[in-house]
DNA sequence: ACCATATTGGAGCGATCGATCCAAAAGACA
DNA sequence: TGTCTTTTGGATCGATCGCTCCAATATGGT
């Protein structure tokens, strides 16, 4: 019976997140979320609560867009090895492309909010672990074919892997070429046996 | 023939880069900073200028009590693959000790002003290639003491690890235990030939 | 058609932001 | 000692912060 939203739930929590991963968490005012979002200050309170609680929601549609559908798509991958370094080419390819050297919006939020938000400190705990068991898992079912040593363990291998991967999200904050990126990359790949980073002319548009 | 001051410099500067650190710079207000310092807003303001340059001032102090100390302590050393491992131990030593979960204060920047501003994003890139040539001399300088493999090419090595350390402080900002740092350390340098991290109990104090 | 209910647009709330002003205070020179 | 120069302590500036209030608006149910 009430009057329905006008607005679109899925755009305006990109323009949210587009905004907070920009300019982060303290560094976005909420004048310029009501800009972005093209919603008006009482829509905003009305729909989401407050300005921590939009933040909740846009990282978890950020995650939920990026993250999860990568480790979706990559999962279903028939080779698990490969897989691994497509996920390393995805987020190299992602940041390279960013005008913005945005870098990661969860790498981003662990840093600023992490140690003052416990809630928000175990999003971001839980979902690094998300990274790190798509390694393990890949890096298991590797092993176990034959298509990869089985030293070191995969556990050790896939925490070594999450760290190269925040490392490389942190340098993508500064705006690197792709060289640096895959600088950083390559040797991990090729130290655990994996498939190694395609040439940069290589990578799909 | 002026007034002298009445503060310490070394000892605001501390205090600022404990502000800035903990809390960020945007996270930081002027008022935080003046009750830490221990100093009215009109001698910080006179003293060094405005926020932005007492960030500089503080980021720079902050590097030079602990990276440009650390560099120049391990370059020292006789072992140059042992300054290597001795460089994380000291990392993952200094993370697990800190309550507040700070993680590193460059590496903080590098992620919240980064994009933002020019200037502080080369600061960063500049001390992060110090961090870089650290590895890359250490691990050349073991290679050819063939006390590690000749491969990989230590400026490969050096990239790899500079990413590893990156990763590890953006995991220290969750306030990890050892385990979750060194698991992600342990296997790199096993994969280089270098020298083991020490069992937690061998830790010095 | 009419009421009930929720959303929209926008003015504006108290609080806090970064920064400044000014009178009092404190050596370094004459 | 008197003067000059800078710092110190606080009050306070305009701007902006996150957020709320309220009248107007737009549907679904009866």
């Amino acid at each position: 019976m009430p009057r329905p939203r006008e607005f679109d739930e899925h755009r305006v929590l990109d323009a949210a997140a587009d905004c907070f991963w920009s300019h982060g968490y303290e560094g976005t005012s909420t004048r310029q979320l009501t800009q972005a979002m093209a919603l008006p200050p009482a829509s905003l309170y009305n729909a989401f609560g407050d300005k921590r609680a939009l933040f909740r929601r846009a990282l978890d549609h950020y995650l939920e867009q990026t993250l999860h559908d990568r480790v979706r798509r990559l999962e279903a991958m028939a080779d698990p090895a490969l897989a691994v370094t497509r996920f390393f080419v995805e987020i190299i390819d992602r940041s390279v492309a960013d005008p913005g050297a945005r870098g990661c919006f969860l790498v981003n939020s662990a840093l600023e909010a992490g140690p003052r938000d416990p809630a928000m400190r175990a999003v971001v705990d839980d979902e690094i672990r998300v990274i790190e068991t798509f390694f393990h898992g890949r890096l298991a079912r590797a092993g176990a074919a034959g298509s990869i040593p089985l030293e070191p363990a995969p556990a050790q291998a896939a925490a070594m892997l999450t760290a190269v991967l925040l490392g490389i999200r942190v340098l993508a904050r500064l705006g690197p070429g792709r060289d640096r990126l895959s600088a950083a990359v390559a040797p991990v790949l090729t130290l655990l046996g994996l498939p190694p980073l395609p040439a940069a002319e290589e990578t799909r548009p």
